[in-house]
DNA sequence: CATGAATGAGATTTCATTCAT
DNA sequence: GATGAATGAAATCTCATTCAT
């Protein structure tokens, strides 16, 4: 049963992930987090030496495969639209399995009012917008989605209901199928911009 | 220029806002607050005697005028469609004149590990969502909008995008003109559920 | 016996001072502080918010009457060869019934890596010295001292010899007269600049 | 580019100098340390297994030449008073190539708290007084210096001239020649119990 | 209505030091 | 000879809250 350092490092990050969801990201004590890792407070300023540095890598872990994501939907999918739902359904089956991880989402709507972390949520959020904004780009110029609309709004739109969907999953106690239901509230939007159709993807 | 004590709670509260909107909602401290109403910290306890109490206080503020709006909305819309837009144009116009207010979205989304203030919010939360719900249900009885989707999950997505919007606009300095780019989002996602359309609203 | 807000201040930079001579200048912890004043530690931070501030009322205290001291030389004395060994003296019979307060000395000599510190002990050093250097020069001016000599450097010399012996008595615990034997190194530099001499002073 | 044990020791002995020069003397931490000296710190307390060791180390690297120094000075000089001179001139020219060395003025000035680390520094002050007195008894001796005044006293004197001028010349960062200014300054000194000279010093 | 005095609990962080390998 | 892992103790500082006046 051994374990080496890197793996304690991210034991600290699971475990501070399940005290942002239990107690919120403003309630994520040191002292806890080493208590629930039977390790001494210190340990924890020897992996993270200060405690912005902890929470920083907690949004890293959070964004971790965003960019994979996104790489895999392009590649995956035979369409733009596709993608897109592809993309997202992604994050879903993640979460779903990993509910927890949800809890996350406030950390990167939060003002903490420290920069170095409100400017890596910011970029976290930007990152994923300008995801589905690109594959809402090459849709518009496949003849996939109306080029009337503008391609960011859409994403955003997109990624608010997204977000939307995943916080109430949470404030509910994870009380519905996340994905099921984030997948028609996310066609909602869509189908209002979607031209043509088809392959896998049948509404 | 006489203040009477009900004015003073509320510049507590305004302040309180202000001080959200700056440090973010974990670096509101009754320090601070009194120093800002050149009142002693004593006074704050007379007035919220937890700080639980100051913050439900704020959450109030938040959601004062919620409920007049779903009625003004109602009563002055020809059809629950224009209702919505009407609805959701109002609190818009509110924010924009008064925009630190905003920060309180991350209040309301947020887990704070305190139940009868993640209570409250939920309340918040789910009270418009249940405004918009009622809104697109008399939509759908008179033929505004497509019975085949489900209120509910409509409702959300409309409530999600306008939030996603304000906390957006929020953590961009204000830089976008809120009322004419969230509308726009919002149409996204009324467009492909609306089926007849009259009066005022074109699009 | 009612001890008003002010005193309990003052009583904590004794206390300080006190703690100052017994472990040294980087060794006076707030928990040992509000210990000796039967006071919980929240109400040093009271009255002095961060730990600098304290250390900055110390060394006001230590500098509390170095103006006066300078003024009342220049009053009392005939000559300004008299004013210096007045104005030395007077800090001689002041220490010399408070010693703990030499063990300041050091506050003043070290380098303590904090900038606002730093700089207010530079500029107390300054200011003594400083002092002797205008009674040097009117004495150079009205004849008593050698107008070949560089009045800071022999300000500098004198003061070096006054802090010497002041740290020095400190370090052997008061075992000797302070004031007689500082007084006697001090007449060691004065005389080599001094030209003409009168009244109360005879070596 | 083989570095031996005893290399390594010595390098963390002049790290810890620049240590104390950039940070003041309480803020040498055996990490800072071990990151400078790219080892580990455990190899820190392999070569001083306690803190105090190594400030004593710091104080032998401090006072490693005054012996000799006091020696050289004793042969080389024609007279005792020229033999005082070229003692401290010998210390000057050392401080003047090794700037950062007189931090450890302030090492030695200070009350540390630690019985040994205190003793040690008083030792090293005395010992260099004590050399100085020598030679002013040897200079009364031979008719140099005026048998009327106390060997010790002026020994004092020309010592706390001389720590006065290293430890200002590092607060105004080496801003003047110390060498020639504090020569002057020691002459001040000098000059008033100096009764015959020749030679190599003319003043 | 208003305040000042007072505090306990807890948070983050630093540091010297030990020990097994 | 060298290191990484681990820690207890202490220091500074913040905060909500109480109470007597």
């Amino acid at each position: 049963m051994e374990v080496n350092a890197s793996q304690k490092k991210e034991f600290v990050i699971i475990t501070a992930i399940d005290l942002i969801y239990e107690f919120g990201i403003n309630n994520v004590s040191t002292k806890e987090l080493s208590r629930r890792n039977n390790i001494s407070e210190s340990m924890i300023f020897k992996m993270y030496p200060k405690k912005n540095d902890l929470i920083l890598a907690v949004l890293n872990h959070f964004s971790l495969y965003d960019n994979d994501m996104f790489l895999t939907a392009k590649e995956k999918s035979e369409n733009s639209v596709d993608a897109i739902l592809f993309y997202l359904n992604k994050f879903l089956s993640y979460y779903e399995n990993y509910p927890t991880i949800t809890a996350l989402f406030q950390a990167v709507s939060l003002h903490s009012g420290i920069v170095q972390i409100d400017n890596r949520a910011r970029e976290i959020n930007f990152n994923r917008v300008n995801h589905l904004k690109q594959f809402i780009i090459v849709a518009q110029e496949t003849g996939y989605i109306d080029k009337g609309v503008e391609a960011e709004l859409v994403a955003e739109a997109l990624y608010s209901v997204f977000v939307g969907m995943c916080i109430k999953w949470g404030s509910l106690n994870y009380g519905f199928p996340l994905k099921e239901r984030t997948d028609d509230a996310i066609w909602l939007v869509l189908k209002s911009v979607v031209i043509k159709l088809e392959g896998s993807v049948e509404k």
